[in-house]
DNA sequence: CCATATTACCGAAACGTTTCGGGAGTCCCG
DNA sequence: CGGGACTCCCGAAACGTTTCGGTAATATGG
């Protein structure tokens, strides 16, 4: 592999020159400039990372790092956004890289050797919970990260989110707007903050048109299609109080309450609504259920740029300000919503 | 971050001594390296990669490079294969790290950048094709890398493979067995070394019982559901040439065998015998199905453990004997086929 | 007691890059 | 013609690590 020395040899000028050459810094001539270049690609020279690294502290990688976990591979959001990330990264020009934790490891830990090991810039954290360990330790190691989603606490960082509690509060409203008053919300993981949110603009809606907030009819969990099979089976046990609407965290999920809803011998939307939240995956749109299924609707691949984006004008020594958005959804009014009976 | 020249003041030796206490050196005194190994600890000392990478060659990580395509998300047998990999080579010491590269990305310069940015040790190639332009400019260069199945050609670098020529073979013959003669053939991609392997299999079967092969019954794709219920489905527009018995390259194409059964009309095994391959997946149980599916089998998951060992001999300078394997598989006789009636 | 091993240590160079401080040569203006 | 401004260039140091060659001090054997 060439190296700035070979090249400095071969065209009689120092090291110095030739690396301010193919930086383009602007104590060089147009035409050296041009030479360098020529013989760069010529020599097939391309730049040592790590020497750059060590000299500058930067090496142009980010990094998204995940635990394993059983439900990972059946996650494809996640294989959604590893795979966006990476593109719209190397659009940047930085390097986008997936590392997967140990499912025992201590996740802080593997931070810090990543960070340490001088050979990352930068990190992407993922399914933010209300209070993560990992954006306090990012935090307070003055690392540079961008979140996709957001925490509880203080937004000292860079993050993309969408206005989850207005998901929670637009698809409970409707419900009731529509005259139901038994609603139940299936919904993400518990404590992970987009899941937080929403249940609290769930429980806004239900306070605002004065009803009584019941615990028995909100559930959570990984957002399958067999969480919302086996919650809705579970709904039809609590004798006499089965919902007349539902709100699910996910099309998944919805997919799974059509399924309960027709083992069942519940007719969506006459015996039963359903509300989803719409993240726009392209093998599973909610406008090809049957009957075609009413959503809040915000793209996550809406998402990939402006985090990538983000993380990027950090990395190059911009300030926190104007990295922080929340973006906006829709409301698409389908066929699975009835007045109430 | 602590460097070894803070630990070297700290202690009150050498910098020289340091690093080869730490790096377990025999001309440094065992109480020595207790009290470096202390210190170390102490003041949260991590190694630079890039600095030693810089110096000694090597950085501890390794990457399996993959070209995005539309069906990636989709590809469980992928995000399975990355996600135990990494978790392989953690528990060797080594850092495993996915890169996905560009749709329209040139894969070998990406391959070179990565090499010669010297952040990267070996490589894990994944899916070779018959004639692979991977493994040509890796081999050509001395990178050292690992191979997921094997390509055509003369097999100079450590692979991990199973018999596909052996699997095409059985699978053929037991239908051939049971009196079959119309065998179709759903396979995966065409110019991936499996399937060119599976598919020399069940045309050396088909010769072996004086079977004409018909080019009109095998078929090549990703192998997906889908692929199983269309091409299926196309069979049946032979006109008078539908296939009594199908072989398909993966369970999860041999689902999709069953659906279009069930399509048109058609019993499994009464009017239909399918057999296919088995990975061994966790969510796709052969089974499970109904009727149990009639397989060769052999766990992806025996995989992992192998190649991760290989490309770290490798790296240790090891040589390249004894890190090529072709492992066995069985042949396990369910429900899903019957004499042809 | 001398010669030779052995043990425990150290300084300096090297890896490939960036950057700091400086230094020639040329040009223009008064 | 003297002096400042501009343009283009260079040597040397630095980043954090490993390793080569060497050197004292101590132990071993005759």
């Amino acid at each position: 592999m060439a190296t700035l020395k070979d090249l400095s040899r071969h065209l009689g000028i120092s090291v110095t020159q030739v690396s301010r050459a193919l930086n383009g810094h602007d104590d060089v001539s147009e035409d050296t400039k041009k030479r360098v270049r020529k013989a760069a690609k010529q020599l097939n020279y391309v730049p040592n990372m790590s020497a750059r690294k060590l000299v500058s502290g930067r090496s142009g990688v980010v990094a998204l790092v995940q635990r394993n976990n059983p439900d990972l591979i059946e996650n494809h959001n996640f294989i959604e956004t590893v795979t966006n990330l990476s593109i719209e990264f190397s659009k940047l020009g930085k390097q986008f890289v997936l590392h997967i934790a140990p499912e025992d490891a201590e996740e802080i830990s593997v931070y810090q050797r990543l960070i340490a090991g001088g050979a990352l810039d930068g990190f992407v954290v993922h399914e933010p919970a209300d209070d993560d360990p990992r954006v306090e330790f990012l935090t307070s190691n003055d690392i540079p990260f961008v979140v996709h989603g957001r925490t509880l606490g203080e937004l000292t960082y860079p993050f993309f989110d969408i206005d989850n509690f207005e998901v929670g509060y637009q698809l409970t409203k409707h419900l009731l707007d529509l005259g139901h008053r038994r609603i139940a919300f299936i919904n993400g993981p518990r404590g992970l903050t987009y899941a937080t949110f929403r249940v609290q603009g769930y429980e806004k809606a239900l306070a605002d048109y004065g009803v009584e907030f019941d615990p028995e009819l909100v559930s959570y969990g990984r957002m399958t299609e067999e969480l919302g099979l086996v919650k809705t089976i579970e709904f039809n046990s609590l004798n006499g109080k089965f919902p007349t609407a539902i709100v699910a965290g996910h099309v998944r999920i919805a997919k799974g309450i059509y399924q309960a809803a027709e083992a069942l011998g519940l007719s969506v939307p006459r015996d039963l609504s359903v509300v989803a939240h719409d993240d726009v995956i392209p093998k599973l749109r909610a406008s090809a259920f049957y009957p075609a299924l009413t959503v809040t609707r915000s793209g996550l691949r809406n998402s990939w740029e402006p985090l990538a984006r983000s993380l990027s004008q950090l990395l190059d020594g911009g300030s926190v300000e104007g990295l922080q958005s929340v973006s906006s959804f829709e409301f698409v009014l389908r066929a699975s919503t009835a007045d109430v009976s």
